[in-house]
DNA sequence: AAATAAAGTTAGATATGTCTAACTTTGAAG
DNA sequence: CTTCAAAGTTAGACATATCTAACTTTATTT
């Protein structure tokens, strides 16, 4: 049985080990705010229970089970936050805090339910994929905004990061999930874009906002 | 901030107060199934931060901040038993032990937009009363079913005991709230009641079942 | 290769929630 | 009014999750 605290270190180390497979104790110290002691004395913790491998002084590795545990509380995660979004009417932006508590919610008929009631959903209200039962989930193949290198169409597919204030900020341009988006130029200096869409003509994007979403380029 | 276990060592208050309006240390420790001196420390925590009036060798009294405080964590748990019943599709069995994990959700907004979606509800799946926002519910003057001493027609107007086992017992006899029942006999003996309604010509009733039974007399 | 910074570990402490064993107070019976 | 069981308290322990300060190992830089 997972404790909720060691479901969060577990989603810390799914999201950090995208990159690499590994993780250092001071990134997870950094990600949950917590210092190297604590974050050591856990991990110890998690590879007693055969989520983590980990010989001392070496990076750390989620295993396979360890992944899966993992994807099962993103899981949780995910199908709350579209159920506050489709069936309880909240806004994309308020979803995550609330999702963050519920996903660890213990009772599994609850999820089962969640699920039945959203048809077996694949993306959440961020586009984010939703892990099945089993702890597999789709890997969409977007692309960042930011990487774009030069003008096309594409369509907005996924937001990096759901925190409110983002969220707030897309809602104020009218940029939802979907949104197709012709990026008119690019400024190599500093990677700002400039792109119309809607009713926009023209919204000029700085590097650290193309840098939050992901698009799909539209032949 | 009422850590989760603090929240339901209120509710547990909450409910043995309900008979004398104090509480001993003992009955507590039983009903949150924890030794005498863990409740003892429990209950200096309690009282430290204003919810319980405590002075030693003598038994343990809410306070009205105490009253209020567990009041809202049983709104929170009556909300989220309805939600689950109405919204979700859940049986009236199902409800309780998802509703004690939900109960500690934090987040107000989610359990605003509960009562707003439940249209400001005032009963529960089981017809006990829900709190309001400030913490006052209504209290109804019902009788124990097993307190009627003279055959009369009443209806069953909420289930004292929201345990799985004896809510299926209920669903199997086809007994819901609003069912009117016909007294025809009370055994003195072991207090025994023969009741009868809808489809059901005859349906004996152990004590142990009819005290389970709140109901109002019909004129 | 030596020096040094970064990363990781150990030691010792604190807070919360729990336990058992032993002790004290209260109150009910005799 | 003594006796004694029930109720309550204290002491000392353990598990979890956290901290700071100090130490060790690894890796990078000169
Ligand atoms: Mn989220
Ligand atoms: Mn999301
Ligand atoms: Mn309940
Ligand atoms: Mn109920």
């Amino acid at each position: 049985m997972p404790t909720s605290i060691k479901e969060n270190y577990l989603k810390a180390l799914h999201f950090l080990s995208l990159q690499s497979g590994v993780v250092s104790l001071t990134e997870l110290g950094n990600a949950m705010e917590v210092s190297k002691p604590t974050v050591n004395d856990m991990v110890k913790k998690l590879a007693a229970r055969g989520w983590v491998k980990h010989e001392r002084y070496q990076p750390i590795q989620l295993t396979s089970e360890g992944h899966k545990a993992a994807a099962l509380v993103i899981r949780k995660h995910r199908l709350s936050e579209l159920f506050l979004y489709q069936v309880m009417g909240f806004g994309w932006e308020e979803v995550h805090d609330i999702a963050e508590e519920m996903e660890h919610i213990k009772s599994e008929l609850f999820f089962q339910r969640m699920d039945e009631m959203l048809r077996f959903p694949v993306f959440d209200p961020h586009g984010s994929p939703i892990p099945d039962k089993a702890g597999n989930m789709v890997t969409p193949t977007y692309q960042l905004l930011s990487q774009i290198s030069s003008p096309c169409r594409v369509a907005l597919k996924a937001i990096r990061n759901s925190g409110t204030d983002f969220l707030k900020y897309l809602n104020e341009k009218n940029l939802q999930l979907g949104t197709e988006l012709e990026i008119s130029s690019i400024e190599s200096f500093d990677g700002s874009i400039s792109v119309s869409y809607g009713h926009c003509e023209q919204l000029v994007m700085s590097h650290s906002v193309s840098s939050l979403l992901w698009v799909e380029v539209i032949l």
